[in-house]
RNA sequence: GGGCCGGUAGAUCAGUUGGAAGAUCGCAGGCUUUGCAAGCCUGAGGCCACGGGUUCAAAUCCCGUCCGGUCCA
C-alpha cells in the first residue's frame, strides 16, 4: 500500500535500496545490500545491548534538549509540551501522542497551529501495555514523545516527506552518530483516529527510534482510497506527525538489558537493593542473562503467563549454548521480583506525571486510571515487602523530573496517595475478611462458584489471586479460569450509547449577540428571519440561549399587535432560536424584553461560581477543577475535583475567602481573545466549564483570582453578587466533591430560611436558639433512658400477672392453659404482654394465650419448652378469625387483625383446639 | 456517565419464608491470682442510616433520599 508514496528523492540520493521482508512482507529502505529483514523485532532481535549505536551515552535530559536543539536550529519552534491529561478533548482521558495536543481544532483545520513548523516532547501515557510493563525490558506506561510537526495546506507549504526523512536521518547521525548503514526506513501505512497515510518506521539495531507519519487522509465514505474496510479521501491538511521515543533513545544510547536500567538508574538500583536482589550488571553472568531474557522479550509476546513460560524455556535454552546453566525453575524466580522492581518505578512516573497534571483519584474518568495505577503499585511493593511508601516513591520520580513537572502540588500529592494507600489496605481488608468467611461457611471448599468470584471482584474489589492467596493460608486450593477477565469484560459490555440527535440547522447569518456588552442591555429592537411552529430566529437577540450550564433567559416579544412569551432559548451554530407561545410573521419588526429579575438572578450565580471556584482552590489547593456546573435561581452547584470530603472548616474558609474577595469588588473583565493567545497566557486553567469551539474565546477573568474560558453571562464587578452562601457539600464520586452555593437576593433568603427553622424549632422547646443544641441533646438523652427505665419495669413487672395468671388457669389434661384477655390496651400494654409470653417457655406443661385490642386485635400464643405444639400454626388461625393472619416461632407467635370484637371468640377457639391437640 | 453491593452496639459482622434485636472483640465492675497474662461471672452500650408505602405486624418487602464501597468506559 502507498507504495509509490515512499520512493523518496532522498532515499535515491543516498543510494538507498527498497527490499520485501521475508519474513513479515513489508517493505523497508536500507543501504546495505547483504541485508536480507527488514530491521524490526520480530524479525530481527536488539542488537544494541552491550553495544551502543549511538556516539555516547545520553541522560533524558540530553536527548530531550539536543532533539528540540536540533528542530530549532532548523527552524523549529520550540513548543511547551501540554498536560498528559486531556482535559481540551471530551473524547479521551490522557494524552497518548504529540498531535493530541493539535487535535481536534488544529488538525481539523478550525485554527491554525500555533507555530509552523513546530517541536516539542510531551509527555505521553498509555495503559494499553500496563500489563507488559516489567517483563519485556521496553514497555513503558508513561513516556516522552519527541515530535516535529509541520502543517501544509493549500495556503502554507511547510515540508513534506521528503525534508521529514532528511531531518529524522540527520538528527541520528550527525547528532548522535548512528552510522548511515544502520539506520533503516521501513514502510508502514498509519491509520487511527478518522486521519491515515504513509508512514516510515526508524529503525536501528533493532529498535524503532522514530515513526514518521504523513497524514493526508480522512475517512469519508465517499473517498477512493480503501484502508481495513475504510474509505479514505484526501484531507485539505497534510501533517507532519512525527514520534521520537525519548526514553528509546536514551536506552540505545546506554545499551543496558532494559529500557528501566537506563532510564530510572538510581531509583531501579535503590529498589533492587532494597528487595534484596543484588543486581549486578557487571556480573558476567547475570548481565548476560538479563541481556538474553530481554532479547528475547524484544521478540516475543508475553502477554499471558503461557507465552511467558515458552520466552523463559527459550532463554534456558539458549543460555545452554553459551555456557550459562540455569534451570527454569531458577529463571522464574530470579525474574519474578526483578519484573515487580521494574513495573514499580514505572508506575510511580506515571503517577508522578498524572498528579502534578492534576489528577485526583477517583471511581469514575481519569481519576480511576489513577488509582488502577496506584493499586498495582501497591500489590508490587506488598509482593516484594518494601518498606517504602507509595507517596515516597512518587515524589521521589517528581523530585528526579524537577525539571518538566510542576512541584507546586507535592504536599497535596503526599497526602493524597497516603490516604489512597489507607483506602486500600481498608478494601484488602474488607476483602480478606469477605472471602475468609465465605471460606469457612463453604462445604466443598476447594470449588469457589464463577458468580463468586465474580462477584467478589467486581463488586468488593477483590482479584481472583488474592481470593487464591487467602485460600491457600488456609491450605486450600482455587482454580481461576482461563477466562475471567473476558467474562468481567463481557458484563461490562453496554449497549452502544445513542447517537447524538442530530441538530437542526439553519441556513442563515449569525445572530448577533448582544447579550454580552453592555452587560446590562435589557431589550432591544430586532427583525425576524424565520420563524416556524413557535420558534423565533432574529437578526440579533438580547436572550441568553441556555449553555454552560446557564439555563436561558425569558421574557417577552412584543410586535404592533401583539406581546408573546419566550419559554425557551437555544444555540444552533451561530444561530439562536426563541421558542415562543404564539406565532410572529416573519419579516416583522419586533421588540424583545429580558426577564430581568430571572437573569440577574442567574448571572449573579454564573459569576458566583467563579468566585466559589477560585476560593476552592485557594483553600483546598491547585488540584482543584471543576468538574461540572450547572446554575438555577435559587442556588447553583460547581463540582470540583479534591480527594477528600471537604471539613466544616474548610467550608467556611472557601465561604469567607468568597465573600472577601465580593468585598474587594475586583472587575470581572470579559475578552474575546485568540485561542492560542489564550491558552499560552492562562494555560489550561481556563478550560474549568469545558472546551469551547472556535477560534477565538471568551475568557472571564476575576483579577488574579480566577480565569476562566466562558461564554455565560457576567456582573461588572465582584459587589454586585451581594452575598455567597454555601447551603451544603456533598460527595457525587470519589474525588469529587459538589458545592451547593447560593448568591445576591437567593442567599438572604435562605439565611432568613434558615433563621425561621431555628427560631420554630427552639420555639417548641421554648428555649433560645442557641441553647437548641443542648437541648436537644438533652432531651434525647432523656428520651433513650426513660426507655430503658420502660424496659426494665416491664422484664420485673411481669412476675405478677403471671402469677395470677396461673391461679386463674384452667386445666386441659396435666397441660395449664392460662388465657387473658386486656382490653384498651397500648404499645406499652402488648410489650408487656410479650413479656409475659416469653416467661412461659421456662414454666412447666403451660401454654398461655394473651389477647389484647392494640392496632386492632393481638393474640400471643406461647408455650412451655416441655410442650410440642406448633403455635405459630395457631397463630395463622387465630388470625384468620380476627381479619387478619398471624406467625412466628413454634413456642412463640403472634396473631393479629382489624376486628377486635373478634378476639374473645378466637381466644375461646383456641383453647377448644388446642385442649384437642394435647 | 453506567452497572453491582452495602449501611444493625465503640470495632468486625450474624439476623433463614415479614411475627421475641444477636455473636465476637473491645469497654466497666466483680471473682480467681503475690502481681501480670489468662480464665470465670455480671453489666453498660442499638431512632436496625433517613423519609414514605404495603401489612393486623417491617431491621427484613417496595419506592425515594443520604452516606460508603467496587467495577467498567
Amino acid at each position: 500500500m502507498f507504495e509509490e508514496e515512499y520512493k523518496l528523492e532522498f532515499f535515491k540520493e543516498k543510494g538507498y535500496i527498497r527490499k520485501v521482508c521475508p519474513s513479515c512482507q513489508t517493505g523497508y529502505w536500507t543501504l546495505e545490500d547483504s541485508a536480507t529483514v527488514c530491521g524490526d523485532t520480530p524479525c530481527v532481535e536488539y542488537s544494541f545491548i552491550g553495544a551502543s549505536p549511538m556516539n555516547r551515552p545520553y541522560s533524558l535530559d540530553e536527548v530531550r534538549e539536543f532533539y528540540l536543539k536540533f528542530f530549532e536550529e532548523m527552524g523549529h519552534k520550540r513548543f511547551e509540551r501540554y498536560p498528559v491529561i486531556a482535559r481540551w478533548r471530551d473524547d479521551v482521558f490522557l494524552t497518548n501522542a504529540s498531535i493530541y495536543a493539535f487535535q481536534p481544532f488544529v488538525t481539523g483545520g478550525l485554527i491554525p497551529p500555533p507555530a509552523n513548523p513546530l517541536t516539542m516532547s510531551q509527555p505521553c501515557i498509555r495503559m494499553s501495555d500496563l500489563d507488559s510493563v516489567g517483563k519485556t525490558g521496553k514497555h513503558l506506561s508513561s513516556f516522552e514523545m519527541m515530535a516535529h510537526h509541520a502543517f501544509n495546506s493549500d495556503k502554507e507549504e511547510v515540508y513534506w516527506k521528503d525534508k521529514t526523512t532528511r531531518l529524522c536521518h540527520e538528527l541520528l547521525t550527525k547528532t548522535f552518530g548512528v552510522a548511515e548503514n544502520g539506520i533503516i526506513y521501513k514502510e508502514k501505512p498509519w491509520f487511527g483516529g478518522g486521519n491515515a497515510g504513509p508512514s516510515l518506521e526508524v529503525q536501528v539495531s533493532g529498535l524503532e527510534l522514530a515513526t514518521l507519519v504523513f497524514m493526508n487522509l480522512k475517512r469519508d465514505d465517499r473517498g477512493k482510497t480503501e484502508i481495513e474496510g475504510e474509505l479514505y479521501s484526501p484531507n485539505e491538511l497534510r501533517i507532519v506527525d512525527t514520534g521520537y521515543g525519548l526514553e528509546r533513545f536514551a536506552w540505545a544510547s546506554m545499551a543496558t538489558p532494559t529500557i528501566y536500567d537506563a532510564i530510572y538508574p538510581d531509583l531501579t538500583k535503590e529498589l533492587f537493593e532494597a528487595s534484596g536482589i543484588s543486581h549486578e550488571l557487571e556480573n558476567e553472568r547475570y548481565a548476560s542473562i538479563m541481556a538474553e531474557h530481554a532479547k528475547l522479550a524484544g521478540i516475543m509476546d508475553v502477554r499471558t503467563d503461557t507465552k511467558l513460560q515458552d520466552l523463559r524455556m527459550e532463554c534456558v535454552k539458549r543460555l545452554g549454548k553459551k555456557g550459562f546453566e540455569i534451570t527454569i525453575k531458577e529463571l522464574n524466580e530470579m525474574m519474578a521480583p526483578i519484573e515487580k522492581v521494574y513495573a514499580i518505578v514505572d508506575h510511580t512516573h506515571t503517577l508522578a506525571f498524572m498528579h502534578t497534571d492534576g489528577i485526583v483519584p477517583s471511581n469514575t474518568k481519569a481519576g480511576y486510571l489513577a488509582r488502577l495505577v496506584i493499586r498495582r503499585t501497591l500489590r508490587f511493593m506488598e509482593a516484594l515487602n518494601l518498606e517504602y511508601s507509595l507517596s515516597e516513591l512518587v515524589l521521589r520520580q517528581i523530585k528526579t523530573f524537577d525539571n518538566i513537572l510542576n512541584q507546586e502540588l507535592n504536599d497535596v500529592i503526599v497526602e493524597m496517595l497516603d490516604l489512597e494507600t489507607k483506602r486500600y489496605h481498608e478494601t484488602m481488608g474488607k476483602g480478606t475478611r469477605l472471602v475468609k468467611t465465605f471460606l469457612e461457611k463453604t462445604v466443598r471448599k476447594e470449588e469457589i462458584p464463577l458468580d463468586t468470584l465474580i462477584d467478589f471482584y467486581d463488586t468488593h474489589g477483590i482479584h481472583p489471586r488474592v481470593v487464591q492467596t487467602i485460600a491457600r493460608d488456609m491450605d486450600l486450593n482455587v482454580e481461576i479460569p482461563d477466562a475471567f477477565n473476558s467474562i468481567i469484560a463481557t458484563r461490562h459490555q453496554s449497549p452502544e450509547a445513542e447517537k447524538d440527535k442530530k441538530k437542526k440547522i439553519y441556513d442563515l447569518p449569525p445572530t448577533k449577540l448582544l447579550y454580552y456588552e453592555p452587560t446590562d442591555l435589557k431589550e432591544c429592537d430586532a427583525v425576524v428571519l424565520h420563524s416556524d411552529e413557535g420558534k423565533v430566529i432574529l437578526d440579533g437577540t438580547v436572550f441568553y440561549p441556555e449553555g454552560g450550564g446557564q439555563p436561558c433567559d425569558f421574557g417577552v416579544i412584543s410586535t404592533p399587535s401583539k406581546i408573546v412569551n419566550v419559554t425557551d432559548v437555544q444555540r444552533y451554530g451561530d444561530v439562536i432560536v426563541h421558542t415562543v407561545d404564539s406565532n410572529i410573521p416573519k419579516g416583522e419588526m419586533v421588540h424583545c424584553s429580558v426577564d430581568w429579575d430571572r437573569r440577574m438572578a442567574l448571572t449573579r450565580h454564573q459569576s458566583g461560581t467563579h468566585v466559589i471556584l477560585g476560593s476552592a482552590r485557594n483553600v483546598l489547593g491547585g488540584h482543584v477543577w471543576q468538574s461540572g456546573a450547572q446554575k438555577g435561581l435559587d442556588q447553583s452547584r460547581v463540582d470540583i475535583s479534591h480527594f477528600r470530603k471537604i471539613e466544616e472548616e474548610e467550608i467556611e474558609k472557601i465561604e469567607l475567602v468568597a465573600n472577601e474577595t465580593l468585598l474587594k469588588n475586583i472587575p470581572v473583565e470579559k475578552i474575546w481573545m485568540d485561542r492560542g493567545e489564550a491558552e499560552k497566557q492562562y494555560g489550561f486553567r481556563l478550560y474549568q466549564g469545558g472546551v469551547p469551539i472556535g477560534k477565538k474565546i471568551r475568557v472571564v477573568r476575576i483579577g488574579d483570582f480566577d480565569v476562566e474560558a466562558c461564554a455565560g453571562t457576567h456582573v461588572r464587578q465582584t459587589n454586585e453578587l451581594g452575598l455567597i452562601k454555601i447551603l451544603k457539600t456533598e460527595r457525587i464520586q470519589d474525588g469529587v466533591e459538589r458545592i451547593i452555593f447560593s448568591a445576591g437576593m437567593a442567599s438572604v433568603k435562605h439565611v432568613q430560611k434558615h433563621h425561621s427553622l431555628l427560631r420554630e424549632s427552639a420555639g417548641v422547646l421554648r428555649v433560645f436558639p442557641e441553647q437548641l443544641p443542648k437541648t436537644v441533646n438533652r432531651f434525647f438523652e432523656e428520651w433513650k433512658s426513660q426507655k430503658k427505665q420502660i424496659e426494665k419495669l416491664r422484664k420485673h413487672g411481669a412476675q405478677s400477672p403471671v402469677q395470677a395468671l396461673k391461679e386463674g388457669a384452667e386445666l386441659a389434661g396435666d397441660v395449664k392453659l392460662l388465657s387473658h384477655i386486656q382490653e384498651d390496651a397500648d404499645k406499652n400494654t402488648f410489650e408487656e404482654l410479650i413479656a409475659i409470653g416469653r416467661k412461659v417457655y421456662d414454666m412447666e406443661k403451660t401454654v398461655a394465650i394473651l389477647g389484647c385490642d392494640f392496632e386492632g386485635g393481638k393474640i400471643i400464643i406461647a408455650r412451655s419448652k416441655d410442650l410440642d405444639l406448633d403455635c405459630a400454626a395457631l397463630a395463622s388461625e387465630a388470625g384468620k378469625l380476627i381479619g387478619g393472619g398471624g406467625g412466628g416461632k413454634p413456642e412463640f407467635a403472634q396473631a393479629g387483625g382489624k376486628s377486635k370484637k373478634d378476639i374473645q371468640k378466637a381466644v375461646n377457639e383456641l383453647k377448644k383446639k388446642i385442649k384437642d391437640l394435647l
